[in-house]
DNA sequence: TACGGAAGTT
DNA sequence: AACTTCCGTA
């Protein structure tokens, strides 16, 4: 490992060393069809068109080619992509649109988009640049969890991964667009701006812009891990809530969506406040989106901003204001305000309507400029299509690049609170295990050290949210294999339990019946000390270097529960089919976007912290105390929703089909919860979850600064190779 | 145009 | 594992 100091942590060894499995480091298809699909430039070819995640290649042979561009494949050609695009529909990563050529449809229920909640979704209906997927809105509302890019999508692992410090390479990794590189896998460079190198007025570009912040992390790393991700980490299947369009978008009042930035990959944001929350809770929403509850209210923009945030610092003030949004969650969704005992000070704010935001810094400038430039350079694109729009937004399309969205700016949050509905929400759902990254685990720990456990495997954390709401989860999945799915992060909401350490939380989804109780919180520190959590700690530290938040996502882990036998289609058409609309009382709330509220419940969630290492962490500032243990609880949500629960089973049934016999074995609903260490990954049922974010953590600036780079580098991405 | 088996590659 | 390549079938 390399200790970041001061500018950036770095990730242990293992993380730097090129994994093995080549498939999962690649970039995977389906990531390059989100990217594809979340610019604007190449709506011609590709573009949402139709139900909620469904999409429509309009160019195949560009679609090829660029692909094989990105894979280095000069031989591509539809035939062969289309095969693998069917491959997907074992993976239920994909499903045909029968009937309608070209037409595919993200089967995002799996997803988790935890991480990327941000996705903007454009109603289907208009005209809007989609970044993302339609949703299938019932009312008409726009929700955006999908993810928007591919990018950001990419694994919550390797966010995870990417070591704060590192940021430079991840946001670089990132930017390239996930990934990839012809050649091997590791050295990337090609793109864009890979680092360092050259490229002149990308990276100046960068560097200046961004900078992200403050320091720009800049320097290259080049080594870099390469992510792996497994879809499935990426797929969960919320629980059937499916719907995955169901929650509430985030759509202002205006209605309009609110693209912070596509590019914006949170996955990594490791930041707790407010975009952590507003990450967090994203991730919920699809799952959990009907359930309406909170936490959420600040939310910063959907892209979280404070990632963005050259200049978000986290300060007294900014905590204060984090606090306050919570708390007005907590009064407006009514959650318990038992979860403000921990900040005294804080005042609790009476809910007022958000001001409008002024959007961020721009920091991101560059970054599209880069990625506008690259494109241009390459390619010929811009074909002409009937869509109107992406010519204009060619240059802007990057909301926060130019011309700063008021949405996007991530500090400001906009609550909607005053609007929101009362009510309670109702679902539960648990926190679940993360899968178990046993591999790489190792020895390192001790035996449940939690310390810093290094080793490659995933660690799994999670925390949780102030109002108890928020809470996310993680799991680990190994890293290194990739195999594992899940995996996930937290943040933690609380201070105290962060501050060592990372609270881990699980979140289980459960199904059904079970459910009502509330929330348990249970001590999970010491019970897993498996690696996972370790790894988790790993990671959290390093990227925060802070111990304090973390909040990240993601997600789970595979969906995959498949049960060979399920002859399911129609099972599977639900999952497919839009969820319903969210009611609309939550919209409101669901405005704001990351508003997605997590369920609310209402105690506190339950977190685990786990001590952090403080040694490689340390954070540059405010240390929180210093590593103490900080409690390590766990919680268990039980989540419940009425009338989703239907929708779940559904999915649950639908699970899969031939995918992955092994990780069916879980038991999904034989008892309704599951614990952390049983399930892996697999539910597909389950939910993820996941939520989280912080609180009162500091969050420390090493963060932000990822953050920004990660912005920044998304923002980069391009999607073609051009090295090949 | 789409599906999916089989074998090969990384 | 995740495609890539090739190909027969519908």
């Amino acid at each position: 490992m390399k200790t970041p100091g001061d500018n950036g942590f770095a990730f242990p060894d293992w993380a730097y060393k090129p994994e093995s499995s080549p498939g999962s480091r690649q970039i995977q298809l389906w990531h390059f069809i989100l990217e594809l699909l979340r610019k604007e430039e190449y709506h011609d070819v590709i573009a949402w068109q139709g139900d909620y995640g469904e999409f429509v290649i309009k160019d195949p042979d560009e679609v090829a080619r660029l692909w094989g561009a990105r894979k280095c494949k000069p031989q591509m050609n539809y035939d062969k992509l289309s095969r693998a695009l069917r491959y997907y529909y074992n993976k239920r990563i994909l499903h045909k649109t029968k009937g309608k050529r070209f037409t595919y449809k993200f089967n995002f229920n799996k997803l988790v988009l935890v991480n990327y909640p941000f996705i903007d979704v454009g109603s289907t209906g208009n005209g809007v640049p989609q970044s993302a997927p339609p949703v299938p809105s019932g009312a008409g509302t726009h929700f955006r969890f999908p993810p928007s890019t591919p990018s950001e999508v990419l694994s919550p692992n390797e966010d995870l991964r990417s070591p704060g410090g590192l940021y430079g390479s991840l946001a670089r990794r990132v930017a390239r667009g996930s990934v990839s590189d012809c050649s091997d896998g590791t050295s990337v460079n090609s793109e864009i701006e890979d680092g360092g190198t050259g490229g002149g007025e990308d990276r100046a570009e960068r560097s200046a812009g961004g900078g992200g912040g403050p320091g720009g992390g800049g320097g290259g790393f080049r080594s870099i891990i390469h992510p792996r991700l497994s879809h499935e980490s990426l797929f969960r299947i919320y629980g059937g809530a499916g719907n995955p369009g169901a929650h509430p978008g985030s759509r202002g009042p205006a209605g309009h969506r609110m693209h912070p930035e596509p590019l914006s990959p949170f996955p990594v944001s490791p930041l707790p406040g407010p975009g952590g929350a507003g990450l967090l809770a994203p991730p919920l929403s699809p799952a959990l989106s009907m359930t309406p509850a909170s936490h959420l209210a600040y939310t910063p923009s959907p892209t979280l901003s404070p990632m963005l945030g050259s200049h978000f610092s986290f300060n007294p003030e900014d905590m204060k204001r984090y606090l306050q949004a919570h708390t007005q969650s907590v009064y407006n969704y009514g959650l318990s305000p038992r979860a403000f005992l921990q900040y005294p000070n804080i005042v609790i704010p009476q809910p007022h309507r958000p001001a409008a935001d002024k959007a961020g810094p721009g920091g991101d400038r560059g970054a599209a400029e880069r990625a506008e430039r690259e494109r241009g350079g390459e390619r010929h694109h811009h074909a002409p299509l009937p869509h109107s729009a992406h010519h204009h937004h060619h240059h802007q399309h990057q909301p926060h690049s130019a011309h700063p969205h008021p949405h996007s700016h991530p500090l400001h949050h906009t609550l909607h609170l005053g609007e929101e509905p009362p009510h309670v929400s109702p679902f539960k759902f648990k926190l679940q295990p993360p899968p178990l990254g046993r591999k790489q685990r190792d020895g390192q720990g001790q035996g449940k050290a939690r310390q810093s456990s290094l080793s490659s495997a995933s660690g799994s954390g999670s925390m949780s949210s102030t109002s108890g709401l928020g809470s996310s989860l993680s799991f680990g999945s190994d890293l290194s294999s990739a195999s594992g799915s899940g995996l996930i992060s937290a943040s933690s909401s609380t201070q105290s339990l962060n501050s060592a350490g990372l609270p881990k939380i699980k979140v289980e989804p459960i199904s059904d019946i079970e459910s009502e109780e509330e929330v348990e919180v249970t001590d999970i520190s010491d019970e897993d000390p498996d690696e996972r959590d370790v790894d988790f700690e790993v990671f959290a530290h390093r990227l925060s270097g802070a111990p304090n938040q973390h909040h990240h996502q993601h997600l789970l882990s595979n969906g995959s529960a498949a049960h060979p036998s399920l002859p399911d289609e129609d099972l599977d058409e639900d999952v497919f089919k839009a969820p319903a609309p969210p009611p609309p009382g939550l919209l409101p709330f669901l405005a704001s976007p990351h508003g997605y509220s997590t369920g609310s419940q209402r105690g506190p969630p339950a977190l685990k912290t786990e001590p952090g290492e403080p040694a490689d962490a340390s954070p540059p500032r405010h240390p929180p105390p210093p590593q103490t243990k900080c409690i390590p609880l766990k919680l268990r949500f039980k989540r419940r929703w009425s009338e989703d629960q239907r929708m779940e089973a559904s999915q649950e049934e639908s699970d899969d089909k031939k995918v992955r016999p092994q990780e069916q074995r879980d038991l999904r609903r034989s008892n309704g919860r599951m614990q952390i260490e049983e399930d892996g990954p697999g539910e597909a049922d389950g939910p993820l979850l996941s939520a989280y974010q912080s609180s009162v953590g500091q969050p420390l600036p090493a963060h932000r600064r990822a953050s920004a780079d990660l912005h920044r580098a998304t923002a980069q991405l391009s999607l073609e190779n051009k090295d090949c």
